[in-house]
DNA sequence: ATGGCTTGTTTTACAAGA
């Protein structure tokens, strides 16, 4: 089983990306972040002819997650949005249980808030963001879970190209990382960083100034497990060849092979 | 490296991203 998180930075505009990706990998699960789609523009039918169902949460102008998956799969049990979250029009959180051949898994697609800056409004949001998250995800660890995004945090400094020149920004902060370390310790596996304890890769590099030749990035998109799922991952990977090539999305998929 | 690209929109300027 193969799955598969990207912060794709509009999907009207990677649409033929993200067609590439799915061609090229068959993932049983994608969950995409960023859509920036209303529910109504939002291209079921072009995921459809490409052999992919998808259920949105769609907030027009910004954000939006979304669940794909092979039209062979059941796709329900849709959940749109977080209890307690500060601003729930913004549509960054959906779950929703994918079985195949019968074996049902629990999937959530997150859009964490930037956050902006320490001393700014959103941070505050953010935070609240996260604790949301955590509350919500006590729950769901319950059952076997693949908990995926853009968490908009590097959960150390191993996972950021400067870390002196982010002393003071967010994404790195203590407030942030020490709830990341919650949602871990709620029952949740870092599969990259657990499969791939000494290596840096990143998933999100700049558009500007040429960060992505240079390999200035964070690892910020994460795919997180429960302890069995992650038992069963053999491979883990960031497929950098999606930042490359026409319009390329600033984030690069993350992919989870499990046995 | 100080927003240097990219996206969408209440477009021809601005907001947001990280």
């Amino acid at each position: 089983m193969l799955l598969a998180t990207w912060n794709v930075n509009s999907l009207k505009a990677r649409l033929a990306r993200v067609l590439e990706f799915l061609d090229t990998h068959r993932p049983d699960v994608l969950c995409l972040q960023e859509t920036k789609a209303s529910s109504d523009s939002f291209p079921h039918t072009e995921l459809k002819d490409a052999g992919y169902s998808a259920v949105d949460h769609s907030g027009g102008r910004w954000a939006g997650v979304a669940i794909v998956a092979p039209v062979e799969h059941s796709l329900d049990h849709i959940v749109r949005g977080l209890a307690s979250e500060p601003r729930p029009d913004e549509a960054r959180w959906i779950e929703a249980t994918v079985s195949a051949d019968g074996n049902p898994l629990r999937v959530v697609s997150v859009y964490v808030p930037n956050g902006r800056a320490l001393d700014h409004p959103a941070f505050q949001d953010k935070l609240k963001f996260l604790d949301a998250m955590v509350e919500r995800t006590t729950t769901l660890v319950k059952d076997p879970l693949f908990l995926a995004g853009d968490m908009n945090i590097a959960p150390a400094d191993a996972d950021v190209y400067d870390p002196a020149a982010f002393r003071g920004s967010t994404h790195t902060s203590a407030a942030e990382r020490s709830r990341l370390s919650r949602l871990l310790a709620s029952g949740l596996v870092d599969t990259f960083r657990h499969l791939e304890p000494d290596s840096t890769q990143y998933t999100w590099w700049d558009y500007r100034a040429g960060n992505f030749h240079k390999n200035l990035g964070l690892r910020i998109d994460l795919g997180l497990l429960t302890p069995d799922l992650a038992r069963r991952c053999q491979r883990c990977g960031i497929d950098r060849s999606f930042r490359k090539g026409p319009k390329p999305s600033d984030h690069a998929p993350l992919l989870i092979q499990l046995s």
